[in-house]
DNA sequence: GCCTTGCCTGTTACAGTGTAACGATCGGCG
DNA sequence: CGCCGATCGTTACACTGTAACAGGCAAGGC
């Protein structure tokens, strides 16, 4: 189950998770909480904070055991709730298609769309956004009469990294 | 004025799809099975119809309870390996976002994608298919070098029968 | 100070979704 | 006949998600 966590965000953005990702979301985080009167509080923050060291999906009982010490133990349902403040406010995404959770990788808000690679050999996930098809999503919502409010777009598949590896070896 | 075929019926009430689609569906997954050699069983086929006449996602369980009858229950596991078969050579499509099936409305095969637009306020579920998406998706996955194996797309929202009658209403 | 209000969290219980494992059955084939 | 492969029935179980209720805690009004 566990994987190779060094596959994943080929060429569009720079950087992967770690520290560095995780401190940039965890601040843009306060900022919009104190913004918009919002508490941010440890459970979110922590929550925050596992899912985006990981690298890759988390569930949420993943997450709720990550949270856990030997004497403290956090429930999924805690974990569920602190899950609905950060994807209600864009700062992970759910992955429908693994019942999973990711950081947001982008600064977009949480009403803009996302198109999501995961990839199924080493589990990893590339978020990135194309207005192109954003635009032709638009086209067909509009012919169609169709008033849109969230946009789901997964592809699975074999990213760069692992296609190179296979062939390789 | 195509790019959105015939898929203008939002499904309201049990009645949707109707008989007709259903027949259509069997013969096609009757030829399929002929011409590779599967076996379309009856409960293949009794599952492929309960899903084309409702009109609406079903969930599995759903379908389970829909095929037992007073002496004779069908497993959920048994209509999960149904359904296995069926979307495997496109005759569902499971809807990743409502954990549900629905019949599969075009001819195209099971490598090809789909858009899925889900009406929150009816639960009508329409597919359509843009070679324009399509189209943009491949761009972009060739950009990212990602090689795709399944597409998940699938927009939630309010369709154009239930943005009409709030209004009325 | 005290009380109310609202929000967050902990806890329990439970519903819904999906899979693993094993055995029985059936049809085809040597 | 026995073997083989695929399907199906059954049980059991793991995983995912929510409902309901109680306690804590900060903010604001009396």
């Amino acid at each position: 189950m566990d994987g190779h966590d060094t596959c994943g965000h080929h060429g569009h953005g720079p950087a992967a998770h770690g520290p560095a990702r995780t401190a940039e979301l965890v601040a843009r985080a306060e900022r919009l909480a104190q913004d918009l009167g919002l508490q941010f509080t440890a459970l979110r923050r922590r929550t925050l904070e596992v899912v985006a060291e990981e690298g890759r999906p988390l569930g949420a009982y993943d997450i709720a055991e990550r949270l856990s010490a030997p004497g403290k133990r956090v429930a999924a349902v805690s974990v569920y709730r602190a899950l609905d403040f950060l994807t209600e406010h864009g700062l992970v995404h759910r992955i429908a298609s693994r019942n999973a959770f990711v950081p947001c990788e982008h600064g977009h808000g949480a009403g803009e769309s996302a198109v999501f690679l995961i990839c199924r050999s080493c589990g990893s996930v590339d978020e990135t956004i194309s207005a192109e098809i954003e635009r032709s999503l638009d086209r067909t919502l509009a012919q169609a009469g169709f008033k849109p409010a969230s946009r789901i777009v997964e592809i699975e598949g074999e990213c760069g990294t692992c296609q190179g590896r296979q062939e390789a070896g």
